[in-house]
DNA sequence: ACGGACATGTAACACGTTACATGATTAA
DNA sequence: TTAATCATGTAACGTGTTACATGTCCGT
């Protein structure tokens, strides 16, 4: 299947109409998406363009004053039966990049100080996401589903992992980094 | 700074000399390295050359009966400094990719006995990887470091907090896909 | 005899990001 | 007045994957 920008259209199409513009929205806003999902305008227009050629979806014009017309997609029966169709195969393997990890991978390398503000901040970030996800979250009801109340749940147990394991085993980065004070790194 | 191949040459690099192949293969032995970090062939041996020309790593050449030369890379100075240099910028968000978790999101458009099946093996997959990362495995003691150690210890709190969190959840998928038998799906 | 590990490299291709272009309205 | 939101789109560019090319040795 390959989970590209022209699938994710199809998918977030299958629950309902939206222009191209809506789409980007939706993985900023609404809930726990964007946490594995994002695509670009520079990609979502075209994928969405190729995507009417192809007949899997279909457009409504709406005039507006001083906007650009917006264009309203949804996804047409043989869309909808070529979405299905894409969920039937197996999925591949999660893809996980982590700047961070890589980082921490070379804590020996990294001033003290500079470590442990580097976990701190990331901690911090980390908590910021777990509330977001954990506070309520006003959705449109339409929108929500078993899947999407399911992608959420799993987002803030990663976060709960994650802090906790953090909290509990920084100080074995942090042990090694001291033998290199801050002033002594270059 | 980015993540790239370029970068990820030059820390493997960091631990010691190495071959354009051992690079590609430590993502695949080596303990939980290969869970946020791959490349390919095609990109290690261009950044190699590219990184070589730039004078951040050299190579020594040694000669083989029938297999082409070995070409063993080591960091140069300017490679060493360049790498704790790229150490010092804030890293970016983490990203993660999961065809898996897209699917979940649709679970209601999945015939139910598929579900329970993906589900399962999805499982399977979890628990053997996190045996990997919980079994000693025969390393090289020259090449672990505090910085390894925690992330297979990071690897495996992430695999647990997942085994958990699908056991203990997956029944609010499975109900709503059951309102589509398997053989009316279509 | 056959596949896999060892070993390097190139070229075509896919895919996506960034920056740019355009332009009205509204809130700080 | 400055920035943000709404709204679409193109083009250059970067980066990486896949497939191909080549060839030996070793275990089963």
């Amino acid at each position: 299947m390959a989970i590209d920008v022209r699938t994710i259209c199809l998918g977030l199409l299958s629950r309902g109409p939206a222009t191209g513009y809506e789409i980007k929205k939706s993985f900023e806003d609404e809930g726990a998406i964007g946490y594995f999902l994002e695509a670009s305008f520079g990609a979502i227009y075209p994928a969405l363009g190729r995507l009417t050629e192809e007949g899997l979806v279909d457009l409504k014009v709406e005039q507006q004053d001083g906007k650009p017309d917006r264009k309203v997609y949804s996804l047409t029966e043989s869309g909808r039966a070529a979405f299905k169709d894409s969920l039937r195969v197996s999925p591949g393997p999660d893809r996980f990049r982590s700047e961070f990890l890589f980082l921490l991978l070379f804590a020996d390398l990294i001033p003290h100080d500079h470590l442990r503000h580097l976990i701190d901040e990331r901690l911090e970030d980390y908590r910021q996401k777990l509330h977001e996800l954990e506070s309520e979250c006003v959705q449109i009801p339409a929108k929500t589903s078993a899947g999407l109340e399911f992608i959420r749940g799993q987002g803030a147990a990663y976060f709960r992992a994650m802090i906790e394991y953090i909290e509990n085993n920084r100080h074995l980065l942090e042990a090694q980094s001291e033998r290199i004070p801050a002033h002594a790194a270059e």
